[in-house]
DNA sequence: CTAGACCTTTGATCAAGGTCCAAGGTCAAG
DNA sequence: CTTGACCTTGGACCTTGATCAAAGGTCTAG
């Protein structure tokens, strides 16, 4: 087996992850990735394990999770027993703002559904009603 | 009556239509309101269709347009007839977008989801499945 | 007249998350 | 050895939508 972590350069790493070179010294500059063995020459040098966390980084970022949110994640990941509780704890304050986020969107598609139905899509533009709502007619009136 | 356009400060601009002063010169310079006449003294002058224009801008950012979108519909809405068309249709793409924008969070939503859902809150952060789906348990296995 | 509120300009700064560049060193293939 | 791909650093720059500061001019109430 390779457990040994084999040796990869940033290029390397980038590639398998699908980043770029520059994001993974900037997570690195963030505090998101540990410093990385330097090989005499002055490259990185990585094992398997920093593949692993930068997919971890990018699916919590999928999620909707802030660069601070997964530094704090990754905190917790490595915090045995008392991790887990609030690393579920930090997953439900990110579905309840996803689920905030859902509803205010739904809110603003609704009015601007409703808006473009009414609109015939011809006419003199004092006539159209998402101009008409977008300028103040009904509420200086 | 009075329709004259009753010269009215940036300041009072500001009050009447509840955004900072700095907001409406950054306006003004990025091209979503026209250069205002100005006093004697430079001030500029502002007569009640910028507080009309201002609000305009104000309701569609609420709708999510963006501020180069807002720029494009006021040109747009200045063009009588032709207008109207065009603005129905940026309008649509909006609501596409919104709605493009509300599937992508609801997938994620039902993801983190379900991983709140199965993690006890407690145990082994190996068995953590908000953990585990965050590594790369799985994908690599 | 004077205080204090309000206005002017230019330019810097912020958050977030990177992206790009130059000048130079290193590595692997032929 | 040479070529070309790759890596190093530091720092500048990007986007969006503002916000703030500094230094000074203007306006208005008392």
């Amino acid at each position: 087996m390779n457990t040994q972590t084999s040796s990869l350069t940033i290029g390397a790493v980038a590639k398998r992850v699908g980043v770029a070179i520059d994001t993974i010294r900037y997570y690195e500059r963030e505090g998101l990735l540990p410093e990385p063995q330097r090989r005499a020459s002055g490259y990185r040098s990585y094992g398997d394990s920093t593949v692993a966390q930068l997919r971890f980084i990018r699916r919590a970022k999928d999620l909707g999770f802030t660069l601070e949110e997964i530094r704090e994640l990754l905190a917790l990941s490595a915090d045995r027993q008392r991790g887990v509780k609030a690393v579920k704890q930090r997953a439900e304050k990110r579905l309840a703002a996803i689920e905030q986020r859902i509803a205010e969107l739904q809110r603003v598609r609704d009015g601007l559904a409703q808006l473009v139905a009414s609109c015939p899509g011809h006419g003199k533009p004092e006539e159209c009603p998402i101009l008409r709502a977008l300028s103040d007619e009904q509420v200086s009136a």
